[in-house]
DNA sequence: TTTTAGCACTCAGCAGGTTAGAGTGCTAAC
DNA sequence: GTTAGCACTCTAACCTGCTGAGTGCTAAAA
């Protein structure tokens, strides 16, 4: 859909210009801001063009224009210009992932934090998960007579655990045996590669402890193939508040009830099949019916070509596209050489 | 500071039509609603002097009375008459604690949920860390050339981990001999019985490792005290939004960032030192200055007497004293016990 | 002395009406 | 194709008066 050079200017200045102050645009305040060389007559032919084609629309007869969803995304995808970090935005991005990595808990929250200060947006980040991460570590330990924990170590520095009840009949020794047998068969494995008959010969060397084996197994499973549910971290929700369009509380309140939602909310990140590098959903193609003008800017994180997990930022529709998408693709690649360094363990 | 018969019902008369409506109370709804007798005129008497004596005060001229802090606070103390749980309630509960306890963390964020949907208000539940709970288990476990994870496991069913750095120079096997020393040494003591000479006596045998050592007894130190961050499960804030005292945006946004900022909340629930049972604060009696307008009912749940953590609910001071104070008493009981079954092994 | 009825007074909130200003669309001239 | 001018529309802000809830005071009743 090829558009006027001369509409392209004036769909653009309403773009910026709706972000900027989140009030309908006048063709009196676009000739004055914008010079575009016409008077407000002209501009507001193209915009009754503009408004025909869908690009914009009118609150009410009186009111200036406001850039419908479509024009947004014609502004995303034609007329957006890359928008440089500042170099203090830059530097606070990559102090923040120049420490030493001691829980990837922390980097997660931490990067949260940073995503909604610098955006003044929500942010919210996945924690590692998807992929096909290796097991580290198994082991069993002993809490009391009936129970014991199982701590599954893998290798993108999370932990899962689980308690499990066991039958008394079963030693401390008993356990070190089974945690010691299991690491040696399975260790480096990821879920494709634990074969069927190396299963086997671990149950047929440990047949007596068939019970405690299967629980053990089973969480062995679900770290593998990451079924047990992972953290999302949200930050800055308060953020929106400061946003015009969240004056309204019954917009609040249906907010916050999907972000309260933690099912929901993983099912938006995980949702769209994502593409490399940076993806925008905006109002209506972020699929939830609940959530209205709002848009999504999101972006996966990953370790040596792995997808580990993403980040995103959720904001009104009338969002700094260009700015969020900027910071967001600055730091998922951060964050992303970070882990690498950590889980290559090369150098700080 | 005794007072009249008659006084007290007109103050228990304000205090529920409030809490019922939260629209101020005239004197014609109390006695219309609460028949005590006496004539519209004569309440407005014992108003004034409720009044002068600071147990209620008035938005404005023309507007019915509305119970001042100092209201609320002798009513929870002396007016208020015990609430009973519906069978229902009391169900819901003890269904909710009579699983298997498969991770306390899930036990915690199922707490939090339950604790927000029962009361209508903003939960908060502290994750199992005060008091002095026992070393169960200690594992290095050996990451990539340069790097380890130290995963704690605490009695209490807790798990604390850590990336540290390690020299090339040392294996897999000597990490897991340093485990097993650490383990054979340390397993079953708390901070206090740790004493000096049996540090001394470890660090004799693995002087080779005082490296990693160290950083193993910091964790270890950290994982003993809990200084580790404790997390803090927030459940129900949308909740308060539905309370007609936070219509206005700017409220909402207060009380947002306060609940954003994970210290704040956790000085708020360990602040004060928590008596047995539930602990009542009252406006102004929360010592967090921007907290307005809210008030917040606390208890201690614990395991063998030894206090675990604790749970709370946050609300307008115009809160369902006696139903909030029943559901904290009956959750905490209930999760104390659970915890206590999970500890102890008996049974499901 | 305590309680009550009656009455004048106060004030928030709402409805209705008016105005100001921003912005449009159309037309006719450039 | 562009622009100036103008009539028109609509919102938001402001004023105004009214209503109703609730009070405090006084004087009479118990």
């Amino acid at each position: 859909m090829k558009m006027d050079d001369r509409k392209q200017k004036v769909l653009l200045a309403i773009v910026h210009d709706y972000i900027a102050t989140a009030e309908p645009v006048g063709s009196r305040t676009i000739a004055k801001k914008f010079r575009l060389g016409v008077s407000p007559a002209t501009i507001r032919n193209e915009m009754a063009d503009l408004e025909e084609q869908g690009y914009i629309e009118q609150p009410h007869t009186s009111a200036g224009r406001v850039p419908s969803e479509q024009g947004y995304r014609y502004y995303v995808d034609y007329l957006m210009k890359k928008h440089d970090l500042s170099a203090e935005e830059e530097d606070l991005i990559r102090s923040e992932f120049d420490i030493k990595v001691k829980d990837i808990g922390q980097v997660i929250q931490k990067t949260g934090q940073l995503l909604s200060q610098l955006t003044h947006y929500t942010a919210m980040v996945l924690t590692p998960s998807i992929g096909s991460s290796r097991f580290k570590h198994i082991q069993l330990v002993s809490m009391n007579p009936t129970q014991a924990m199982v701590v599954v170590v893998m290798d993108n520095g999370t932990l899962h655990h689980r308690l499990i009840d066991i039958p008394e009949s079963i030693s401390a020794d008993d356990m070190e045996t089974i945690s010691r047998i299991l690491n040696a068969k399975l260790r480096g494995l990821t879920n494709e590669n634990i074969k069927l008959t190396l299963v086997k010969e671990i149950y047929f060397e440990l047949a007596r402890h068939k019970h405690i084996l299967d629980l053990a197994m089973e969480l062995l499973e679900d770290s593998l193939t990451m079924k047990s549910e992972d953290k999302i971290y949200l930050g800055g929700v308060f953020n929106m508040l400061n946003q015009p369009e969240f004056h309204n509380v019954e917009k609040v309140k249906t907010l916050l009830s999907i972000l309260e939602q933690e099912k929901l909310l993983y099912g938006l990140m995980t949702g769209e099949e994502q593409e490399v590098g940076v993806t925008v959903r905006i109002g209506g193609e972020i699929k939830n019916k609940e959530i209205k003008e709002c848009s999504m800017v999101t972006a996966a994180y990953s370790v040596a070509g792995r997808k580990m997990g993403s980040m995103g930022v959720l904001g009104p529709t009338r969002m700094e596209y260009a700015k969020v998408i900027s910071i967001v693709d600055f730091m998922t690649k951060n964050l992303s050489q970070a882990l690498e360094r950590m889980m290559k363990g090369t150098g700080k």
